[in-house]
DNA sequence: CTGAAAGCGCTTACAG
DNA sequence: CTGAAAGCGCTTACAG
């Protein structure tokens, strides 16, 4: 692993495992690759095998993937590193896209903005992209796509969360414990599932009023001291992110407002956050929307047509919601 | 974005920008790479970049790769990715590639235990590997290697914290807050960094009392209220993690006790969780981690010495440590 | 059953 | 100042 040490040696090439075995290049490939069955007698196989082994022999996948003109690369393209939901995507994509021999790279986009960062259309088979909008991902030249946590009507396929039942499951909750006057801590941000909550709500709840955040402690926190100091306050605050109703708890705790006797709260995800502050939340399956994006993916790059699956999101109910006290 | 679609004609070779631009392939070659001067006349460059530009021409990466024996990419090995540690880490790190030109890819390592999961050591120009083994890493061969919050005892140049500095100030603040009696929620994982700080500990506190858990809420919940439970319980409790201290909070309260009046607690990293929580911790700052390793690596591939630098830990005090009550 | 040869798209040493 | 040619290491169609 050190710098210096004995003069590198190149890597070994299949021209390299061919000599020591006393074959051609071709045989080589033929019975590394797995399709020498019919064309190459097995004891000359396993010789070739024996010698790749010998020498520590590793396809160069420079070569292939010029060869070929693929490379089994995917890529995922995500908002935000720092998310934990994000990295259960990427648990859920990576797990299937080994089983079928494909490598998955994580790419946050944008990290910085206007910084000299470039989604890399080039080097990738496919591209699987949650919680954006397509049309910010064009690039110089159409690659297989999957959305995921994205609006269905777009061009591409796309994997979602059952919002709608999610939604309709929280305020049943919030009904059935006696609220009427629900407040929305919403996502300052542009993206299809968070309209798609925002409109689920207006929906279903007659006295909804409605402020916008960013996702942060410190500008839940603001959003909902706001809110909360109104003389109509609301009893019930529903959060589009467990993150927001961390801050939404703490300007609760600020006010003098107990939860849940005065105040309920609910988020969205369901993170170690959830958890810690025994969050009453919407469970969104991250991991299992991964895996079945990559499915579709598969399948497009196959030639199949892709389900486009709608995972049911549950309800998990903690200790931050509770009845009105009268 | 769609699979059909008009016939996808393939991408733009450098050969077409030659013909597009009436001359050779090497001319676009050293046009582009931007190795003309002196050597194309500047209205020859530019006619080639126009060309290039008119047919969207991006050079075939597997072949420049091929062609170059390198790859301008970067592993950055972490051990999870739902830690927002490491995703710092990355940030900081892919910031500096970039400005180099190098790609950076994130692998988490082991994703799954005995899994098909392998470090693509092939396809890389170096490493970065954070909070490891450095002999977890053994490949076929050799890559430049620069780790991360690990041992700088090993073969390869160490990026580190300050922890002998940190658990000073750390014990410090304790001490002065009269506590004597001191408890150590330990990581129960084999890694430089987490030993480093119990041997720090172990040389700070005369009256130390330690138990381990895996770093999760629910672990660090339970091993928390069994040492919480003891007769002679320590005054403090020092976490190696935010969200180990999250657990212990837990614990504090089913036992009934108050944070900070009968118990102060610490974590480590300054996650978002920290925040949450108002929790006295200590400051790793991630981000610059990943930015000196990154620079520490680029000097190594380009035959420089690389500098070992070890990043101060700020103590962030805030209000989960307070006075011992007599 | 096995091998010689072509060619993927690039970069660079060489010739002019 | 510009171009023809070689070659990186692989896979595969073709010939035997």
């Amino acid at each position: 692993m050190t710098p210096a040490g004995p003069a590198p040696a190149s890597p070994p090439t299949s021209k390299d495992v061919a000599a020591e075995a006393g074959v051609s290049q071709s045989t080589v490939s033929m019975v590394l690759s797995g399709k020498w069955p019919g064309r190459v007698s097995a004891s000359t196989a396993q010789t070739v095998r024996e010698a790749a082994e010998r020498l520590g022999y590793r396809p160069n996948p420079a070569a292939r993937n010029l060869r070929l003109g693929r490379t089994r690369t995917i890529l995922l393209v995500i908002p935000t590193l720092t998310a934990p939901f994000f990295a259960a995507v990427y648990t859920g994509a990576a797990r299937v896209a080994n089983e079928a021999g494909f490598s998955l790279v994580i790419f946050p986009w944008p990290i910085i903005p206007d910084g000299p960062f470039r989604v890399p259309h080039e080097a990738i088979d496919g591209m699987l992209a949650s919680s954006m909008a397509e049309d910010s991902l064009a690039g110089p030249r159409p690659v297989p796509l999957v959305m995921l946590d994205s609006d269905p009507e777009g061009t591409a396929p796309a994997v979602n969360f059952d919002i709608e039942g999610a939604v309709r499951d929280l305020t049943a909750h919030l009904f059935a414990l006696g609220h009427r006057r629900i407040g929305h801590l919403a996502a300052a941000i542009d993206a299809w599932t968070f309209q798609r909550r925002a409109s689920a709500l207006d929906a279903a709840v007659e006295d909804l009023v409605r402020v916008f955040a960013p996702i942060a402690i410190s500008t839940g926190y603001e959003a909902a001291y706001e809110l909360l100091s109104r003389p109509d306050r609301p009893t019930a605050l529903v959060c589009d992110d467990d993150t927001l109703a961390v801050g939404a708890h703490k300007a609760a705790s600020a006010l003098g407002l107990n939860v849940p006797g005065d105040l309920s709260i609910t988020g969205f995800d369901d993170l170690v956050l959830a958890e810690a502050l025994d969050l009453t939340t919407v469970h969104l399956p991250a991991e299992e929307l991964g895996a079945q994006a990559m499915t579709a993916l598969l399948d497009l790059l196959q030639g199949r047509s892709p389900a486009r699956p709608v995972l049911p999101a549950e309800l998990v109910v903690r200790r931050s919601t509770g009845r009105v006290e009268l």
